[in-house]
RNA sequence: GGGCGGUUAGCUCAGUUGGCUAGAGCACCUCCCUUACAAGGAGGGGGUCAGAGGUUCGAAUCCUCUACCGCCCA
């Protein structure tokens, strides 16, 4: 047996615990040969980002999905729970951003490809960081399959994803208004602008209408905007077809002030003049401002739309900093609030400001970086939503998914109703490269993914590429350093390794070692010779003393059999013409820049060039050829070594001059293959086969839009099922006074900090506890330390079963049923097996407070309060199977009762857990949660033991009322209204003993009031309390006088009730057997105080 | 402007399909270091359930309106 428990210090246990858990990989889920969904359990986590650190947010989403995969994994599931991280482009993008700027280095100087190291660098370190955090609140999930949305895996799904959705229509590219961030530079989507209420102004501007010859007519019309630097871009002014004031002037001209005559259109294709038409549309309001209305669809949603409708113009005045462009005339260079306001002042000058208004309206503001934004047209991505939210309506609708609690159900469908296309370009570095490659002979748009590959290993080199961690030209020892290298997620495996066991779920003998992926890339990739070492090895190096592109070019065309090798001048400009863009499209990329490209389609000059680098006359003295009657050959000697040439091609026009999309993609779009990209889609894995659907998903309401929705589109798009059946949406934490944690307000509450203090298991208990449906979690320190309370108590009663063990157990048995049990056994089974029922049901309904406070109860109220104090007796003083019983059923309830609190606190109930003597398993967290057992039940014992506390309690309060101390020991009599319980007290008079201190206690159904003693009342008995003399027969007769006017009030309401023919009419046969019975009960005892405060009075009377 | 939610003890919150004479933790008051636990034990005070009206035998719970607070969408 080990060592009884010491003091508790849930420090010392937590990390032991997580450790052993993952070292037996007791979390890990198991594939089988054949699936058996109906005993699955899988959730996917939402993936925390990974440039933070763990906040009280994630601590209550990851401790509400570890209850109830906890709870699974003990009900014998097969329990997945699957987690990563997320990249979070803008915000990681921003994060590296400023910590560069801090050592002085600008991100636009460094380059983009020098940037994405840098973060590759730096996500290490903060993904580690926030998993040990994890770890710490000790969250029960499957680290052998965690990913991360940027992972070889998962990169390759995202471009699959694009790829299909795109081939299918469902992804465009467009010119349109979308929110512009002039702060970070990138389009973001219409969910992360943030409206807010601002003071602002609505400035009336006359514009001079003109005639037919553009000459001032004299009259003006007169628009109202909040956004008077807008008016650069106008291209039309706007009524209402309806409104009176201004019919007459519809097809008339304005002149538009302060723009320049001749403005250049969006795409720079027109000129558009000064003079704007008057049109009629109906969205204009008569009503607001002066009824006209400025349209500049450039930069307004709403005029795009008006544009869009009457064929105008579109002019663009800012650029993408929001500073006014060359279309802005004399204001160009200004930025947009400099603009205003001297567009305001030279309009006042002008005499053309007819008022200002003052005005409250909302303004966007990015939830990034907190600019205004800019609508702001530009050529974007979009995803075509309408088409894909259509069976994502459906699923919801008809309930195949769930949300719990429901009223989400209803916020979700209507914002699936009326969804808007959803932008999914941005302009940021840090993401997953839109794969698209823009062809610049035709244009065509091509989509590459690795479906365009049989082989595996081609995928592989392919999405190796396509992942940026090799260029499209590449040398054998970047591929083998790169698949060797240990694998960013899972630093057990090598990147290989991670392409074989993740990715596609297949080995990939072709790159196993150095020699088979040398054949391999010489069988399958065309050879690029290189000049120069300094090239080979893909150093910086000086352009200025490389080897140039028309040797190489020459080379290029010999190796390929482009040309002979030997060859004349025409050979090689005829090889040129032929090839040109392929070499062109290698040896841009290695050189960055062709010099003297024009020499290989002049045949003279050629000639030239070729006879100097034959015999030394270039100027760097280099000979490359040999030469015989100008006939020429390669020098074979030359060569320095070969890369080779992932080959892509224009779908339309075949060439080779291809240039990869810039945008990234929006970070929720991967974000959205979360639930199926993590199992192994597209390749159709076991993982995949056996965990999806997953079954629940718990995460915040703030993101029902960004992620939950298009997790659901997706998922209905590309497994044709839904991503999850049950979603569990919980509310935001917020500080004690209701307001949002935040680090400017120094209001938060970091767990990090709790579970130091306080351990993760009591943070754990008061975020389940708080955790009631549909309402936010006001959280206050004082909150967690009450319920480090509840860990001590815990771990105080576990020292008293534990420490009688070791004295008094040898041979205790959880075969409860064969032992003499006891009315308090009996009693605390009850409990024991109520309480389980209410436990399951809870669980089953998310309802983590209810749990929470069951436990809670049960634990304290009932068994530390009361059962423990019973079993005192018996252990300490009783024969030894008497002893033995006791200790059983103690330790058997104990049992229970941990693993009943097992998911809400995991540590505290292993390390006591693991000293218990009998155990079915080798960690709680494996063993079985407890069952209902209804023989268990024993409802007349139980009342009994409710009506021996409630004697003890009467008890009690006489002695509090009257003031006795507890170290007085009292005599006390005992009358129980029946023989039965008659044999329960006596039963237990011991524990009546201690539990009422007292000194003797007579326990006998025919007891008549001894004199001196007063009378405590409860339902099965009467208690006449010997307090030897001092009784101020005044005060118990007040206190008795008290009593029955609370059981007159209760009298009343009761009989009130049914004294009512309509209550006895209509009311429900149980709830009046009820009120009947209580009236019963209130009635006697009314009748028990009138006979006491009679003899009272007769007492006072004789002693007065 | 549209939608959703909240208002219950000094504080933080529970309260299932109406059956409540409204609960818990913390805080407060009194007594107690009784060998599991003072991070504890025993006892106690404290609420017109935001307000008004309605439905009902019966309302914290359902309906209507009002007030205040919060969130989402436009």
């Amino acid at each position: 047996m080990k060592l009884p428990l010491k003091e508790y210090n849930p420090n010392e246990i937590e990390k032991k615990w997580y450790e052993s858990w993952l070292k037996d990989e007791i979390f890990k889920a198991d594939v089988k040969e054949e699936t058996d969904k109906k005993n699955n359990f899988s959730v996917v986590m939402p993936p925390p980002n990974v440039t933070g650190s763990l906040h009280i947010g994630h601590a209550l989403n990851l401790t509400l999905q570890d209850i109830i995969v906890r709870y699974k994994r003990m009900k014998g599931y097969n329990t997945l729970w699957l987690p990563g991280f997320d990249h979070a482009g803008i915000a990681t993008q921003w994060v590296i951003t400023k910590k560069l700027d801090e050592e002085g280095i600008n991100k636009f100087e460094l380059g983009r490809e020098k940037f994405v190291e840098k973060i590759w660098e730096w996500v290490p370190k903060t993904m580690s960081t926030i998993k040990k955090q994890i770890q710490s609140l000790g969250a029960s999930c499957d680290w052998s399959r965690q990913r991360f949305t940027l992972d070889e895996g998962f990169a390759r799904a995202v471009r699959e994803a694009f790829s299909k959705l795109y081939e299918e229509g469902l992804i465009y590219r467009a010119p349109y208004i979308v929110n512009w961030d002039p702060k970070d530079r990138t389009a973001i989507s219409d969910l992360e602008v943030e409206y807010k209420e601002e003071q602002g102004n609505l400035w009336y501007i006359k514009y001079p209408i003109v005639d037919d010859e553009g000459k001032e007519t004299g009259e003006y019309i007169t628009v109202a905007t909040t956004r008077p630097e807008t008016m650069l871009g106008d291209t039309a002014v706007a009524v209402n077809p309806e409104d009176e004031r201004y019919k007459h002037l519809i097809g008339k001209k304005v002149k538009l002030p302060l723009a320049p005559e001749k403005r250049k259109s969006w795409d720079g294709k027109e000129e558009v003049s000064n003079l704007i038409p008057i049109i009629a549309d109906e969205y204009v309001d008569k009503d607001f401002g002066t009824g006209v209305v400025k349209i500049t669809p450039a930069h307004d949603p709403n005029d795009f739309e008006v544009g869009q409708r009457h064929n105008l113009p579109i002019v663009i005045v800012m650029d993408e900093k929001a500073t006014i462009n060359e279309n802005g005339g004399e204001f160009k260079g200004l930025d947009r609030y400099e603009a205003r306001k001297k567009i305001v002042k030279k309009l006042e000058e002008l005499g053309l400001l007819e008022k200002v208004e003052s005005i409250k309206h909302n303004v966007g503001h990015s939830q990034r970086s907190g600019a205004v934004v800019e609508p702001y047209l530009s050529v974007q991505w979009f995803v075509n939503t309408r088409e894909l939210a259509k069976k994502a309506i459906e699923v919801v609708e008809k309930g195949d998914i769930k949300f719990i609690p429901e009223n989400w159900k209803k916020t979700y469908l209507n914002w699936m109703y009326d969804i808007k296309d959803w932008c999914i370009s941005r302009q940021i570095w840090w993401g997953h490269r839109i794969p698209v490659w823009y062809c610049e002979s035709c244009n065509n748009s091509n989509v590459y993914s690795d479906n365009m590959y049989q082989n595996l290993a081609q995928k592989v080199i392919f999405n190796i590429y396509a992942n940026g961690r090799i260029q499209q030209i590449f040398s054998e020892r970047e591929i083998l350093d790169y698949l060797n290298a240990p694998n960013f997620n899972h630093s057990d495996k090598t990147n290989l390794q991670f392409f074989e066991e993740v990715v596609f779920n297949q080995d990939i003998p072709e790159l196993k070692n150095e020699k088979e992926t040398h054949k391999f890339l010489n069988r399958n990739y065309k050879k690029v010779p290189i000049l120069d070492n300094s090239l080979l090895e893909g150093k910086e190096f000086n352009e200025e003393e490389v080897v140039g592109f028309v040797p190489h070019a020459i080379f290029y065309m010999y190796e390929h059999g482009y040309i002979g090798k030997s060859f004349t001048a025409n050979d090689v400009v005829e090889g040129f013409k032929n090839h040109s863009d392929e070499i062109e499209a290698v040896y841009r990329i290695i050189l960055g820049k062709l010099k003297r490209k024009e020499l290989l389609s002049n045949k003279e000059k050629l000639k030239k060039w070729l006879i100097d680098h034959s015999y030394g006359n270039c100027p760097r003295g280099r000979i490359f050829f040999s030469e015989k009657d100008e006939t020429f050959s390669v020098i074979e000697d030359n060569i320095k070594g070969y890369k080779y040439y992932l080959e892509l091609k224009c779908n339309k026009c075949g060439s080779h001059l291809l240039k990869q999309e810039e945008d990234v993609l929006d970070t929720w779009f991967s974000s959205a293959l979360w639930p199926f990209g993590t199992l192994g889609w597209p390749e159709d894995t076991k993982d995949l086969k056996e965990f999806y659907p997953t079954s629940l998903l718990v995460t915040g309401f703030d993101i029902i839009f960004f992620w939950v929705a298009r997790m659901i589109m997706m998922g209905m798009k590309f497994m044709n099922e839904k991503p999850f059946g049950d979603v569990y949406i919980h509310a935001i934490v917020r500080d004690e006074k209701g307001e949002k944690m935040s680090k400017t307000k120094g209001n938060v509450i970091d767990p990090l900090d709790m579970i130091a203090k306080y351990g993760a298991d009591s943070l754990r208990y008061t975020l389940t506890a708080l955790a009631a449906q549909g309402r936010d979690i006001r959280l206050s320190e004082k909150r967690i330390e009450g319920y480090k309370h509840f860990a001590n108590k815990i771990w105080n009663a576990s020292k008293y079963v534990l420490t009688n063990l070791e004295n008094y157990g040898d041979n205790i048995t959880y075969n409860i049923e064969y032992l003499n049990l006891s009315y308090e056994d009996k009693w605390i089974l009850t409990k024991l097996n109520e309480i389980v029922k209410r436990i399951e049901k809870s669980i089953n309904e998310y309802k983590y407070n209810e749990y929470a406070q069951y436990i809670y109860d049960f634990f304290w109220h009932n068994y530390c309060d009361w059962y423990l104090e019973f079993t005192k007796e018996r252990i300490y003083k009783g024969t030894q199977e008497e002893t033995k019983t006791a200790l059983s059923v103690l330790v058997y309830v104990l049992d229970k009762s941990l693993r009943l609190l097992h998911p809400i606190m995991p540590f505290l109930t292993e390390e006591i857990w693991q000293r218990l003597p009998i155990k079915d398993s080798k960690y709680i967290a494996t063993s079985r949660f407890p069952e209902y057992h209804p023989e268990l039940i024993y409802r007349e014992d139980s009342e009994f033991i409710e009506a021996l506390k409630e004697v003890i309690v009467s008890i009690r309060n006489v002695r509090a009322d009257f003031g006795i101390e507890p170290s007085r020991r009292l005599n006390i009599y005992i009358k129980p209204e029946d023989e039965g319980f008659e044999e329960v007290l006596k039963s237990l008079e011991p524990s009546i003993r201690l539990l009422a201190r007292a000194d003797k206690i007579i326990i006998s159904k025919d007891l008549d009031k001894p004199k001196n003693t007063v009378v405590a009342i409860s339902s099965k008995a009467e208690s006449y309390i010997d307090i030897s003399g001092s009784i101020d027969i005044q005060k118990e007769l007040e206190r008795q006088e008290k009593l029955l006017k609370d059981v007159e009030k209760s009298l009343a309401i009761t009989g009130k009730k049914l004294a009512n023919e309509n209550f006895l009419n209509k009311a429900p046969k149980e709830v009046i057997e009820k009120e009947k019975a209580k009236y019963e009960e209130l009635k006697q005892k009314e009748n028990k105080i009138l006979k006491i405060i009679q003899n009272l009075k007769e007492l006072l009377n004789i002693g007065g």
